[in-house]
DNA sequence: GTGCGCAATACTGTATACAGACTTGCATTC
DNA sequence: GAATGCAAGTCTGTATACAGTATTGCGCAC
């Protein structure tokens, strides 16, 4: 059983939307993209629709797909709307989560997720939602890990911009959520984390604006892959 | 611009899947359903592409759509992602909705919201998510809209259910809700909003297997369309 | 120079056809 | 009687063709 084509095209087509790889508010020609990704316009438009269902590109009907805008208010919405999901999430998780759960949680975080040196832009994120969404997967709740996955896409871009000024304040705020988290006090985790995330709703308008230049000025978006040093 | 045959296939397709029209774990027949459906397989895939995206309907590779199982785990999980998103919906309206929005909500619930007498089950069950969408919507963050409203396409057949039991209840509790709301004391807000839910909660694994007599008993759906008459 | 209108073009929306994979039923064997 | 293998049939996955609509560019009038 080969793996379907649409399959495989979901998966790019979703990297370079979630990316901007496409610029916000360009129209997608179908037959384009179908040419550039080597498929007919069939399971690329099966692709597109579920992306378009999962709110990563817009949906003109009679005019095609669209790249979804990068909308500071949207980015902020979404990021209030992961603030009070990870909240939810973390009392959850120190209500119910096993030991060890909460210990893998610990041990990974400093194991890996402490030492952003030698890591691309694009990867320390990567590690930085994986601690979030490990939190979210110990409470055992799959829907609400699923609904924070998809979130995270729509603002995994954001994250990378805000990634770069970040990195050094984030390993303590971890650290603080790691230590609440073991010694199950909720209240302690909520507002450490709620700090933690809305710390960066502040930031989100300039991020837009960062984000804009990133994708407009070509080039700029290899920043993104460049190796991190830490003073 | 005559409105494009997949969009109304999928609103069609929709009503079907949210109510269950099709069996848990029944394979989608692609050709008998476009069949049915007037049109071609083509606009038909694209419309079940994005109600997999939205988790209504699975999708299993080399084998086609299957219409989702009813899994008390999974409806459990939705409720309390649900309850999440709409105690933390509850707080932000009471911090900064405007009067004027807190007053239309508990307007609409005095109007319309509290009797029951004379409507279906599904008409009741709908002004109840439209109170529940109306403190969401007054937060004024429209992808907590959004998410609140895809979560809730999946767990209203379990609402059906629920509401023929607790129409009586629910209209004080709604009530406490929204006095707590002009109040704007977001604790307490919270506290009767979480109970509201949380009490369905505890139902949701009887109201599965009922839900599962309802699809397997040929007619039993009725019920849902039968006119309430309150004591 | 600017605005409007028309025509040519390009693109979307849908149907259909075909290839390949999966399913199903039967026959055969242990 | 149960299990297995094979073959016929059914259904999915994708490509392509065509119709209809939106867009774009040019020419014309003001």
């Amino acid at each position: 059983m080969p793996e379907p084509l649409s399959q495989d095209i979901y998966t790019r087509l979703k990297a370079m939307t979630v990316g901007f790889d496409i610029r916000p508010g360009a129209r997608l020609n179908e037959v384009a993209l179908a040419r550039d990704l080597g498929v007919s316009r069939t399971p690329l438009r099966e692709s597109l629709n579920r992306l378009v269902a999962e709110r990563l590109i817009d949906f003109k009907p009679g005019t095609g797909f669209i790249c979804r805008e990068l909308d500071p208010q949207a980015i902020y919405d979404l990021y209030e709307l992961r603030c009070a999901l990870e909240c939810a999430a973390v009392r959850l998780a120190c209500m119910r989560a096993s030991d060890d759960a909460l210990a893998a949680i610990n041990a990974d975080l400093h194991a890996t997720g402490l030492n952003a040196d030698g890591l691309t832009i694009a990867q320390a994120t990567e590690r930085d939602e994986a601690f979030h969404i490990a939190i979210a997967r110990a409470t055992g709740n799959a829907a609400l890990v699923a609904d924070l996955e998809r979130i995270n896409d729509r603002i995994r871009f954001i994250r990378w911009i805000n990634m770069a000024a970040r990195i050094t304040a984030s390993k303590a705020e971890h650290l603080a959520i790691a230590n609440a988290l073991l010694a199950r006090d909720a209240d302690r985790a909520e507002q450490v984390l709620r700090a933690h995330i809305t710390q960066r709703m502040d930031q989100v308008v300039d991020a837009v604006k960062e984000g804009l230049s990133s994708i407009y000025m070509p080039g700029a978006k290899d920043f993104f892959s460049r190796i991190i040093k830490e003073a």
